[in-house]
DNA sequence: GCCAACGTTGGC
DNA sequence: GCCAACGTTGGC
């Protein structure tokens, strides 16, 4: 009984010291990893430049630096991009400094066996005896190395002098994560290994413990030549230093540090380890353990800043790896049904964190991809204003988003329901009043969420934080506003009443067919009123461009069906003072667009600007005026008419019967043509007179300055950069002399994307050189050819050489 | 080491 | 309330 009740208490005190190293742990990881965060001066760079070395949760490293001006760099790569000037290929990211390669490849050793490491050995890392040569040198006792004044060749000039740095403390602690822990080594007749699994050296090595390891120590400072110094040098920094010999062996300061190669033998066997010195413990291949030691002690992470004791196998039985193998396997086992019962049921997003249980799925990181659908399974577009931001596509990383074209289409709709499931496959319990807050959460296009109340009428007209303001033009007194143009029957205004600008009339509901999230579907875009309640003239409209075998199909069933109507309006433009709306997007958006090249397509809505006062857009986008009404007179040579103006009418209707035709008609056909998904980038748009245009507004199109105008009774021309297609062009062959239907349209439209302008013939005259290289066109110029010709005949004839 | 992108925060 | 910016984390 006594000898029970003595194994209790043993037992109990066992427990009460592991709690307590648990503590000690936590405390000092808390403690290292509150101060590397923190930002260091770094001159290795140069003045102002910083350092940080960010410890992660998983016991990751990762080291970030700031420039003089702010910014931040996580990755060499990114380094070297912004500094140019400088030869950074020298530089090792992870420590800081710059490595002359002849001397990182000698090993530096003091005679008293204090090894020094390559700083890429693995064995730098916690648990490497090596790593930690100087447990008994006194704080202050260094060597001489015979390197110490190696000035690498890559920094000239006036870049920071090499580090002359002396490690006052040794001793520091580097992984201390829980993660980190390494697992406890067995060894028959060796000694114990410590808590953190290290065999303590046998001699002269002190002894030391776990709590001498990871005590707080103030991490060694690193003098620099020039009189700076890098505080809290790491284990890296000191091994990189010390291969340079910019730093002092931490072994005794002795004179007669040489550098000498290892010879070392096994502890348990006893045989000759080459690169091993005399004396250093290690193991020999043989008598190393087959495995990983399976650890004693596992933390493991269940939310930020938690950890419990013992591993998730020991719950259940059943490892993460194992089952995530489970859970995907039975993911591909299931039929394309079961997918959409999961979605049914709110289940299709579930991965592995989800079968985790649910306090550790509830603190990681959530997954917003349902890794099916199509815009989950595309690649990025490289064009949307997320592609644009990241670093592949040439953008600064600010955003760090995903790319908008591959915003998950369920996981969007699920999400942030409020407990109702968003079933975009039934629209059986779709929760409406989640929309608006839904959409405002998730990245979605601009066009994709509605204009709301509070933003501006002019400058910005989009959602969120002004964008820089377009200096295109100053802002116009209101007594120079364009005057009105006579209202055409049909145009989409604003609701009196300004208060509630964000509703839509219900009577215009019927022609101003809003959308919700409609997978590229047609997007109508209307103009408001002005800040003074004016209503801005006109109509716009972005017929945005999708799988174009949807097009034309004239129903405007919504994907989900129970949405309330949303009201999208006009987004990623600039509204001008007087009213004109400049587009500095292209409005290609659908998730199934698809450029000429087959490539699926993006919206592109920066809105920057450059220091002219331009928008910087892609190459694609062109900004496109769109006229709201007519200039006053005293004010005409301020309208910048960037569209092509048709100043004569073809009429291709056979003789003059019903010539006039009728306006309604024409209406019927441009709301029709609102509904519809046009070909990528041909934006419709009315102009003041009853008539309607179609531009193909992308710079890359072989159409870019290509106009379909449509009259009164459907009677249309096509005009190129303002010159009239002739009648006798073979566009026209076997085509309707009207366009009374989209189809109609569409298909024109379809046939000139096969189509590129003429480029004309450099002219006769002769040039100086270096002077840009002007082209004319014939006189009978075809205007339009086919794409895979640069010219038309009479162009290629009038060709100098021809 | 690097990248992708989720999630938070502070400014507007 | 909204979103740009960015800290942060997980994956490769």
């Amino acid at each position: 009984m006594f000898e029970l009740l003595s194994r209790s208490n043993c037992f109990l005190r066992q427990i009460a010291h592991v709690c307590e190293y648990v503590t000690l742990f936590l405390n000092v990881f808390r403690n290292i990893s509150r101060r590397r965060h923190a930002w260091l001066d770094w001159p290795v760079l140069g003045a102002g430049w910083k350092r940080k070395e960010v410890i992660r949760w998983s016991g990751v490293h990762d080291v970030h630096y700031m420039s003089p001006r702010g910014h931040v760099f996580r990755s060499k790569l990114k380094l070297v991009k912004s500094n140019k000037h400088t030869d950074l290929r020298k530089f090792h990211y992870a420590s800081g400094l710059f490595l002359d390669e002849s001397d990182a490849m000698k090993d530096i050793e003091c005679p008293d066996g204090g090894a020094l490491v390559d700083p890429s050995d693995p064995s730098e890392r916690i648990g490497s005896v090596t790593s930690m040569p100087s447990w008994n040198s006194a704080p202050g006792d260094f060597c001489e190395t015979p390197h110490s004044s190696t000035q690498t060749p890559q920094r000239r000039g006036s870049s920071p002098p090499r580090p002359s740095q002396t490690f006052r403390n040794p001793l520091h602690p580097t992984k201390a994560s829980p993660l980190g822990l390494s697992p406890a080594r067995q060894s028959a007749d060796g000694p114990l290994p410590n808590l953190l699994g290290r065999v303590p050296p046998q001699t002269p090595s002190p002894t030391f413990t776990s709590i001498q390891l990871l005590a707080p120590t103030r991490r060694p400072d690193i003098t620099m030549r020039n009189g700076s110094s890098l505080p809290n040098g790491s284990v890296a920094v000191k091994n990189l230093l010390l291969h340079q010999g910019r730093i002092e062996c931490s072994m005794a300061r002795s004179t007669d540090c040489q550098p000498r190669r290892h010879v070392g033998g096994c502890a348990k066997c006893g045989s000759d380890i080459p690169g091993i010195e005399a004396g250093e413990e290690t193991l020999c291949p043989s008598c190393r353990p087959d495995k990983k030691p399976k650890q004693r002690i596992v933390f493991r992470k269940v939310g930020q800043g938690r950890w419990v004791l013992g591993r998730t196998s020991e719950v259940d039985g059943m490892t993460q790896q194992r089952r995530k193998r489970k859970y995907w396997t039975m993911q591909k086992k299931r039929p394309s049904l079961q997918d959409a019962h999961d979605s049914d049921t709110g289940d299709c997003f579930k991965d592995e964190d989800d079968i985790d249980d649910d306090e550790q799925s509830r603190n990681r990181r959530h997954r917003r991809a349902c890794l099916r659908c199509a815009a989950c399974l595309r690649k990025d577009c490289g064009k949307c204003d997320f592609c644009m931001d990241k670093p592949k596509f040439g953008g600064s990383n600010k955003k760090r988003q995903k790319c908008r074209m591959r915003q998950c289409q369920n996981q969007a709709m699920v999400r942030e329901s409020t407990g109702t499931n968003l079933n975009h496959l039934t629209g059986k319990h779709t929760l409406v009043s989640d929309w608006r807050a839904l959409f405002s959460q998730w990245h979605l296009l601009p066009h994709q969420k509605g204009r709301r109340k509070g933003m501006p009428s002019t400058g910005w007209v989009g959602p969120g934080r002004r964008r820089k303001a377009s200096r295109l033009k100053p802002s116009r007194p209101r007594s120079k506003r364009k005057r009105r143009r006579p209202i055409w029957e049909g145009d989409f205004t604003d609701e009196e009443g300004g208060d509630d600008g964000d509703k839509v009339k219900e009577e215009d509901l019927n022609v101003k067919k809003s959308y919700g999230y409609n997978h590229g579907k047609t997007r109508n875009y209307s103009l408001k009123k002005d800040e003074d309640g004016d209503d801005l003239e006109g109509a716009f409209e972005a017929a945005l461009t999708s799988d174009f075998s949807d097009q034309d199909n004239g129903d405007d069933t919504f994907v989900f069906e129970n949405v309330e109507p949303y009201e999208l309006s006009i987004q990623g433009c600039f509204t001008a003072p007087n009213g004109d709306v400049e587009m500095v997007a292209s409005f290609q958006s659908s998730l199934n667009s698809r450029d000429q090249t087959g490539e699926p397509l993006a919206v592109d809505g920066t809105g920057e600007l450059s220091s002219n006062g331009i928008p910087q857009l892609s190459d694609d986008v062109v900004v496109v005026r769109v006229d709201v009404g007519a200039p006053a007179e005293d004010d005409v040579t301020e309208v910048d008419e960037v569209t092509p103006v048709i100043t004569q009418i073809f009429s291709l209707a056979e003789g003059t019967q019903d010539i006039q035709g009728s306006e309604a008609d024409l209406l019927q056909l441009l709301e029709s043509l609102r509904r519809t998904v046009l070909p990528v980038h041909w934006v419709g748009r009315d102009v003041p007179r009853p008539m309607l245009q179609l531009l193909q507004c992308s710079k890359r199109s072989t159409m870019a300055d290509t106009t379909l105008q449509i009259e009164l009774g459907f009677l249309y021309q096509i005009s190129v950069q303002n010159q009239p297609l002739l009648l006798t062009h073979p566009l026209y062959e076997g085509r309707p002399s009207r366009l009374s239907s989209v189809s109609q349209v569409v298909a024109l439209l379809l046939d000139l994307e096969r189509l590129a302008v003429c480029q004309g013939h450099p002219g006769l005259a002769p040039r100086p050189d270096r002077e840009p290289v002007l082209c004319v066109r014939a006189a009978a110029c075809q205007l339009l050819v086919p794409a895979s010709q640069e010219r038309c005949d009479k162009c290629r004839d009038s060709l100098p050489d021809a």
